[in-house]
DNA sequence: TTGTAAGCGTTATCAC
DNA sequence: GTGATAACGCTTACAA
């Protein structure tokens, strides 16, 4: 591979002569900048990244660490970010954290030895402590999905009491007043406010809240199935049925089936996030968007903002969920149970 | 960031010396060794993953180039691909290709520019012998799913035509004699072949070959649908029907059922890949597994024991696919139609 | 077993 | 505008 130096003999000028060319900082006599480039396609000159970071300190690669890099929801996050990112000419290291405190603190760990500028973390099962404290050390970071508010100009989130709103409102609009909600894991934040805003409607619409309408899932097809056995067993009427993602709401409609239930005639079915399975359900999930892909934009226009000086870009930090109608959810009239 | 420099200077030693114990490729005295691992954890110190490689001439950075980062497909793929290499203290940069040939050459270009040890390339679009030149060049890379005869020990690749081979003894058997088939673009040439096992399986089963019973779909849901259109309009009847992916088989389903028939009771489907959505839709898809997970897992293995010598790992190049069995096909006595 | 010193291919600070 | 030249933080002969 030729080097800076070998262009800079064969266009007869000097080391500093071609990196100027190449970085456009320093005005350069258009006569010798010819020069130069004919130099550079001559010999099929490209760069040499490494020696350009170890120079500059910068080495224009940007970590992602995610939970998970298969399922149905970070591909769709990446993919936006690894674009805004293609563009600007950086790019991506990867990891996953698989939503356990240690593996999700050695991906931070690895990404930072690996020299990233920034670093855009999904992270579930770390501390905010440990957050604020990362925040100290040299390398900046954003957060998706996630609310500490002694770094909130850090943190990309969705307003998930919202979504737990508008998915109830959507059942209580169709005339169902007899409920189950299969929620998330309640240590994470967004399961947390998922269901907050679940009873937050209740209690405007004057339903009493009732334990035993909620069963804490586990975010899989498998807190869905469960989550159906343990509503049946309750002995309670339910004519609708809110989940908390939409893998469990998956679960749930197979699970309900198998019990002899029909989808949505005896039972409407909401998930929550519109990842690309509720669209091959069937019947085809009603849900709420969670604006993933343009989540993982903003996070990247955050980076080069901050980090790259783009200072143009302008940032939204706090996305709003909206419904997406479908089939899993009829109005009460068209229920019997 | 401390460096190098300052540990030696709190150890008592040379640069050299702290770059052997962190190497561990020369032996060094254990006391001075000591000496060297207390100084570097007073520091905190962390090595300089540039430096490494600008000294080392390795990056111990591997590229990825996928066709897509969201879908069902390709996260499973780089999510065993990054867990391997991970282990081995390498990282992968990913990049997309979207299938479109100059967006390929890019991405291929955007990863060598960043002086990755290798990549592992998913492409569909760019020529063989294109490939075959990349190979000339400096960068070693693996292929997956793909067949190059020139470069055949660069390619880890699935049987697709036995894959489509068993799909349709999957229908045959069942009884099943009246069948269609829903293509994936015959320009690629994993769809090629599936379609070439499909047609095997028919002749062996004595059955004659009839264009009608094709259509060319694009491997997406539309496809299928639109497959679904075209073969009912040509009044042939079928009880079968083979699709060269889940996502066609998906839409298949979806169109047929639009279209007044039941699955499986009037119309037996089976897909191709055993994706995530295959176990979401209803019936749950029967179909082929394409074990990408594990062809990923080898591709990074490959990579492991070419580029940073670990003689030791076995390689496996070609891939045989499997019936999963599920409830989208039955036997055609119970089938009417 | 350890130290010295020459790179690795750039960028960036000076002079000129 | 352009050219020397000193970093950047590490690896790796070559000596000792």
């Amino acid at each position: 591979m030729a080097t800076i130096y070998e262009v800079s003999k064969l266009a007869g000028v000097s080391l500093a002569t071609v990196s100027r060319v190449m970085n456009k900082n320093t005005p350069v006599r258009e006569s010798t900048r010819k020069k130069v480039e004919a130099a550079m396609a001559e010999l099929g000159y490209r760069p040499n990244s490494i020696a350009q970071s170890l120079a500059s300190s910068r080495s224009n690669s940007i970590g992602i660490l995610v939970s998970e890099l298969h399922g149905p929801f970070y591909g769709a996050m990446i993919s936006s970010i690894e674009a805004e990112f293609r563009t600007a000419g950086k790019h991506v290291i990867i990891a996953a954290g698989h939503s356990e405190e240690a593996t999700e603190r050695d991906g931070i760990e690895f990404l930072l030895s690996r020299n990233c500028d920034a670093l855009i973390l999904h992270v579930e099962a770390v501390s905010d402590e440990y957050l604020v404290q990362l925040k100290a050390k040299e390398i900046p970071f954003v957060l998706i999905n996630r609310q500490v508010p002694a770094i909130e100009g850090h943190c990309i989130s969705l307003n998930n009491k919202l979504g737990g709103y508008l998915a109830t409102q959507v059942l209580l609009k169709q005339g169902h007043r007899e409920l189950g909600y299969i929620s998330g894991p309640l240590w994470k934040a967004d399961a947390q406010d998922r269901y907050r805003g679940h009873k937050l409607a209740l209690q405007e619409a004057g339903i009493d809240w009732d334990e035993r309408r909620l069963f804490e899932g586990d975010f899989h097809e498998s807190g869905g199935s469960d989550g159906i056995k343990y509503l049946l067993g309750q002995g309670l009427a339910f004519t609708g049925l809110i989940c908390a993602n939409d893998e469990m709401a998956s679960g749930a409609m197979t699970e309900a089936r198998e019990q002899g239930l029909s989808i949505p005639q005896q039972l409407s079915i909401i998930g929550f996030d519109n990842v690309m399975l509720s669209h091959y359900t069937y019947p085809k999930l009603t849900t709420i968007d969670y604006p993933i892909a343009a989540m993982g934009q903003m996070a990247a226009r955050w980076v080069l903002k901050h980090i790259y000086q783009q200072q143009s870009l302008q940032l939204q930090l706090v996305f709003e969920p909206k419904v997406i109608e479908r089939d899993s959810c009829v109005s009460q009239s068209s229920t019997a149970r």
